[in-house]
DNA sequence: ATGATCGTACTGC
DNA sequence: GCAGTACGATCAT
């Protein structure tokens, strides 16, 4: 689905929250190749927790539309995945990530930390 | 260098 | 309100 169709449905949807919608259009700024962190994310949108973000991305109304597999921890850990902190979620995980070419070490860290997507305030 | 704890903002109940 | 969370930073071992 392209990007523009995800931003209309989320114009749309009054359902979500404007917190959420925030982060999921900052999300979608995120090119593929690239990841960003929760904390970064959060400063962009003007929250000051990760907690936040990643609550807002676990709800994820329109997955795996909205990208969620690119936003890692700010200590480059690999992160959650559909409510998931290990197991076959973060493999798929993993996968669509190396597969946009960026790379996770065997203890699930970033290996080329340049891959992560600087984001403009 | 790990593990526990607190602080944080938002969602769900 | 209250409690839980796909986190982060700090304090205590």
């Amino acid at each position: 689905m392209k990007k523009q169709e995800i931003q209309k449905l989320l114009q749309k949807n009054s359902r979500i929250s404007s917190f959420r919608r925030k982060v999921y259009l900052a999300l979608l700024h995120v090119p593929a190749g690239y990841v960003t962190t929760y904390a970064e994310l959060g400063k962009v949108i003007g929250c000051s927790s990760a907690q936040a973000v990643g609550q807002a991305l676990k709800h994820n109304p329109y997955a795996p539309d909205i990208p969620c597999h690119r936003v890692i921890k700010s200590n480059l850990s690999i992160g959650g995945f559909h409510g998931a902190k290990a197991g076959m979620y973060i493999k798929q995980k993993k996968e669509l990530l190396a597969k946009e070419g960026v790379f996770f070490n065997e203890d699930g860290i970033l290996i080329d930390s340049e891959r992560v997507f600087k984001l403009k305030l």
